[in-house]
DNA sequence: AAGTTGGTTAGCCATGTGGCTAAGTAATCT
DNA sequence: AGATTACTTAGCCACATGGCTAACCAACTT
């Protein structure tokens, strides 16, 4: 679990890597398609989908000589439980220290 | 913007950086208290420290020789989002393959 | 003043990262 | 069969990463 956010959290971290993801959150696209937006040499970009795909966010299949690569999107929800987690636990506390302040309000001590 | 989820990201992809996000979820804390349920040197981790500082998730102040550090879950908030706006999106292409399927169901042609 | 505590700086290590070019293989088209 | 297309492998680069040790400085305690 801790090796999944590690590795999910570590390729959103890019740039390229976040846009890979949401052009395949239309579709499935082939290596080709997706390296037509991006300004940089094809390894380099192969490089890329492998960090997502070692991380599970995307598997492949290649058919003849056309790779097409499909989103997963269980992982990216494992990321943001556990954002949305920190964001409750974060919520809870402010609430808290609101109803302190407002104690403190009406008993001045 | 880009380069906030960039850091911010990569800042989440490393388990003490994150253990260290939910201690301070329950209020700030000194660096010597933050370190001492790690089993790291302490440069090693001040070097954790000072990557969180770099993505905005935390401020610290040296107040005398000890730093207490605070958190800040505005960053946090924006990789939730961006990552809550995936999923959504992923959901909402999943309803229409599903409306999709049950047309075909209905109709096969 | 001496000792202790809390943190900082510097340098090291092996590995990883985001790019590059060059060369190669396999599949497809003409 | 030759040319083109879609990947794949290999090697390179500068820099970053997650750890280490050693030395140091500042604040605090005794």
């Amino acid at each position: 679990m801790a090796n999944q956010l590690d590795s999910v959290f570590s390729a959103m971290a890019d740039p390229t890597r976040r846009a890979v993801i949401e052009r395949l959150l239309d579709g499935p696209a082939s290596v080709s398609d997706l390296h037509a937006t991006h300004d940089m040499a094809l390894p380099s970009f192969l490089k890329h989908i492998r960090k997502l795909e070692d991380a599970g966010l995307v598997t492949s299949q290649k058919t003849g000589r056309t790779r097409m690569i499909h989103i997963e999107a269980a992982p990216m929800r494992a990321a943001e439980d556990w954002l949305s987690r920190q964001r409750k636990l974060w919520e809870g506390r402010l609430d808290r220290l609101q109803a302190l302040a407002e104690t403190l309000e009406r008993n001045p001590q």
